[in-house]
DNA sequence: GTCTATAGGAGGATAGAC
DNA sequence: GTCTATCCTCCTATAGAC
């Protein structure tokens, strides 16, 4: 966080040229690392691919990135902050029912539109997380536990089922990655060579319908109701 | 496959020392190798850590092996033969009730278990499943067809309510892998270090119980019945 | 800000003594 | 079968001309 460094602040979006170079060749390569980083994992991306994908001389991403490790947890950062996002359909004063089904539909647009960073992530967690900091754990888990509490109390008040919340929640990433991170089992499974976007949209119905009908009291069955 | 040349044959079980001293060597080879794999992938894992992690000399390695990608594809080789284990309990004639409940308590345990294989799969997934041979796709497409006619005759026995078998099985598939391929998210998420017995437990009840209630038919509701 | 050249080291793989 | 020494390539990172 924090890297503004101008020689003379803010006047307005007047940002001197070099200011634009330096924006544009430092988005160029973060989106060729990002790639290659979902798909090698850090240690088996070269920073000369990296510049090559990104068409600048390798010394030039050196010049805007100190070291590897840099261009890496630029990356995570980036991420993290819209981690949650999708989270946010979560919330108390909604009916479950459509927020989880706006929740499963949000979860799995970023799964088609932002494969890359999904299977970036994906390929952190099989390194263990190590690049995650301790703040951004906490992250991660504050949020998923303010989620947690709402899906809890919404069972408390007889709108769900008695289901464990955290395993839910699990469930829900996990089904709604998959088509992301898993992206060619599954286009095998579905016989395509890729995935489409009529393919998006049945998950979607798939896993809403399932978990719904799995989550929603049933007629005939009794939450501790107050009605 | 076909690797056999021993100079006497086959004489019942007395192995050759020579023959005991390279199954065990190959042995900490591939385990070694799986593991790193599972975490680095392919280009990220260096043979001399293969080597270090099976106590052998780098030299060794290459004496079992002719390259790295030699060690790669028996991993994936003798992953995909066992692919398809957990699918035997998705049988035409079982209950779909019990069929899917075993069927997720077999893969769950797999994740358990076989925590590195998973990860190892995962990763190969990532990097675009470019190691897999036409016959190895061939062989997931055939079996996971197989079983999709099993849940579709289901279906149309009224067994089960009208849901996309396909997208069914990657659901089953992406939460029961979560737990292995992400576990540092799902130990996060549950305020662990590490999974333990019990979460797995959880885990299991609470897949069962949602995907169960999302699959068979609702009382009162009815599909295209025989009775 | 751009880029060539190169240091310094690590990686995959092999030769060949034991 | 075991292992040291080594080849040659490629990598991260930097120096320094333009």
């Amino acid at each position: 966080m924090a890297r503004e460094k101008r020689a003379t602040p803010g006047r307005k979006a007047a940002k001197a040229p070099e200011e634009r170079i330096r924006a544009r060749n430092e988005a160029a390569i973060l989106k060729a690392a990002v790639n290659l980083f979902a798909r090698k994992g850090f240690d088996g991306t070269r920073i000369a691919e990296i510049a090559k994908a990104s068409k600048l001389p390798k010394a030039n991403v050196y010049y805007y990135f100190e070291t590897k490790e840099a261009i890496y947890a630029r990356l995570i950062e980036r991420l993290l902050s819209g981690w949650d996002s999708a989270l946010e359909h979560i919330r108390a004063d909604r009916e479950p029912r459509e927020a989880i089904a706006d929740y499963i539909a949000a979860k799995l647009e970023y799964s088609r539109k932002n494969a890359v960073e999904s299977r970036f992530f994906a390929n952190e967690m099989l390194r263990g997380g190590g690049f995650l900091s301790r703040t951004q754990r906490r992250h991660i888990q504050d949020v998923t536990h303010e989620r947690v509490e709402v899906v809890e109390n919404w069972i408390r008040e007889g709108k769900l089922r008695k289901i464990d919340p955290k395993h839910l929640f699990i469930m829900l990433w996990a089904s709604t990655q998959f088509y992301a991170d898993s992206a060619e089992v599954a286009a095998m499974t579905l016989d395509r060579t890729s995935l489409r976007r009529t393919d998006y949209d049945n998950a979607r119905d798939t896993i809403v319908d399932v978990i719904l009908g799995g989550c929603l009291p049933v007629a005939g069955e009794h939450g501790p109701t107050n009605d």
